[in-house]
DNA sequence: CATGAATGAGTTTTCATTCAT
DNA sequence: AATGAATGAAAACTCATTCAT
């Protein structure tokens, strides 16, 4: 079929958007260099894509859902399991699917704020579908009683804030991204400061 | 003083540049446009900077340098109160220093990575001096045994992130700074989870 | 037959030429453009027209073949008709051609020269044989005595340039064909001049 | 002074434009090409002109400017003059106006109607200046009765075109200008028709 | 024959940088 | 030193044309 050949070729235009944005950034990685990469000419880009805006929303939107998707699927079936149990699933969902796409999204999420229009035009912000995502989580962590109540609309945006600020800075540093996923979910969860151990003897603080 | 007038210049070039940066981008930031708004003609521009990448990196060195002065200066006359004030006081730093510059900086500071080159050529990266800072911060309440000590590491970088997080998401929602501030230092020293009501009768827990 | 199928979706394509070029001019009108307008793909313009220029060609032929097809069956029945019954005859043969080609024929008729090669490559100019024609009118008044015999070969130009530059102009006042075709004919014939009326005594006519 | 050099190269490149669309038509006269011709880079055309439109629509403007004042500057010294010397010394100016311009005027005029937008965007259309002092003229001799009063209208439309459509065809034929204008004043006045001899024996009509 | 995705030369436009005044 | 017109390489985008299906 024609139009199975047109995805792949969209797809492969894609891909070689997002290679040549990891290596080159957003604004130097031009039309045409994204065109060999993609082992097709300018024009096909311009077929399958209406301007360069286009194509890197695209880009953008596509990876998202995968992103979306992966977190999706590996939450079905936790539906039922406890808060942390699923924040560490979110986690390692999210961290698996950075790993995979590290420099295109580090390139991205940098430059996310850093035109005057955001990167995606229509749409809605790259990050939002995503961001749904956590605040559901972190409701649910507050009916659980998991969470406190009143810091709760903070959350999203600090947990997510964290973890792209963690993963980002391992990129630089080489260490692992498991562990310090569990580290990140220990501070995000107590917190940062020791608590000494209290009165009653024998018995540890539960939850730590 | 001719070096008077000429200070005087290269301020108002670092200004116009800060405000065109703000408007449209870093790319899209022209130097005529630069130019214009700082009152000077382009070749005055190169007078001054060698080309744009090197006024742009004199631009966030000066910010860079301004913002851990104002830190320095907060921070000088507490030098002996204990680890939690100080953190407040440095997020105060943070956060008015952020106030003043908003739009530039939410567009420069996760720019950094966003070009094939980093953002500052020969200079280090102009979070490197404030991040510096923050594990200070973090090393002396691990001393002071305000802060565990196993996570060390993480806590500068995530309290940055979390900190940027939150003050870029302000910049849309428009809630105040002072207020989050807070939330955000609870949040980072004693965690999201909901703690139990402890031993004590009708004894809120301390510290929280 | 096929043939009759082909030639049908000759006619499709060449009326969606003219619509595209009427629309958008003769440059902008793209040949993707003309073949959806037809219903069919850019693959079967290229199989009925060998090119672009062909194309065109092809149109501005259709239509002067039929302009002049038009312009002997008006005159057929009246060779034997004084000059000035003719005139008005061919006036409003043509008049009634451009009423139903007039976006087309306003954006093609003078642009004939206003490429580097004419429209029509291989073709005579798309007028020269409705000019002919005029010509053979005007001749045919000279014949007649209807028409001064001296100026002769300045009238078929005059006459076409007056027509087309009072239909052109209609067609932004939307001012009646009719109604400017007489006075149109009635000022080649008579002149613009004010003519006093004759016989009166010994007075010489002013002006002349 | 600068501004001198900057008006000459204004100058320049407004003549290159008009050499290189005479030779190549509207479309087909690249900025490139343009700019080679002037002797300056592309980006100075940029510098002069925000864009192609821009400086075509001053190419005209500057053209038209020239035959409106060349017009004017014909008709001054003839203002109490009658109708019909005012009318020649208007057509003798327009076509040596043509004559100079020649190449460019037959592709514009020609192209004038050619785009799906008229040739000049914001500005009036680029004859409108001329058609306005020709109906002023027309008017002038309508109030003097060396014309009727009842085709007015008309009449300067139809003298513009036949002046057009005659100095065109000249420019096919290689007549001269001055015969033909003669003719066509006569034509315009007096009409085509052959008049018959009125009144006397063997008195020619006088002033044909 | 019809299809329509792919092609790529050609065009317009931008903008950091230079340098004569 | 300041000026700002000139530069030209580099980028985005268009569209007539081809050809495998």
């Amino acid at each position: 079929m024609r139009s199975r050949l047109r995805q792949a070729t969209g797809e492969a235009i894609v891909a070689a958007a997002e290679d040549a944005i990891a290596e080159r950034g957003l604004h130097a990685a031009g039309m045409v260099e994204i065109a060999e990469r993609a082992g097709v000419s300018v024009g096909t880009l311009y077929n399958h894509f209406a301007d360069k805006d286009a194509l890197i929303a695209a880009l953008i939107a596509v990876r998202r859902r995968e992103l979306a998707a992966r977190i999706d699927a590996a939450l079905a079936p936790r539906q039922s399991d406890p808060f942390r149990v699923q924040l560490a699933v979110f986690t390692e969902a999210f961290a698996a699917h950075f790993e995979e796409h590290r420099r295109f999204l580090r390139i991205l999420w940098d430059e996310e704020a850093a035109r005057g229009a955001p990167v995606a035009r229509r749409d809605e912000s790259p990050i939002a579908e995503i961001h749904a995502r956590v605040e559901k989580l972190m409701r649910l962590g507050v009916r659980e009683r998991a969470l406190r109540g009143d810091g709760a609309p903070l959350f999203a945006t600090a947990f997510m804030a964290m973890l792209k600020g963690a993963l980002t800075e391992e990129t630089r540093t080489g260490r692992s991204v498991t562990a310090s996923a569990a580290a990140l979910m220990r501070l995000f969860l107590d917190g940062a400061a020791l608590r000494p151990a209290r009165g009653g003897p024998g018995k540890a603080p539960p939850g730590r």
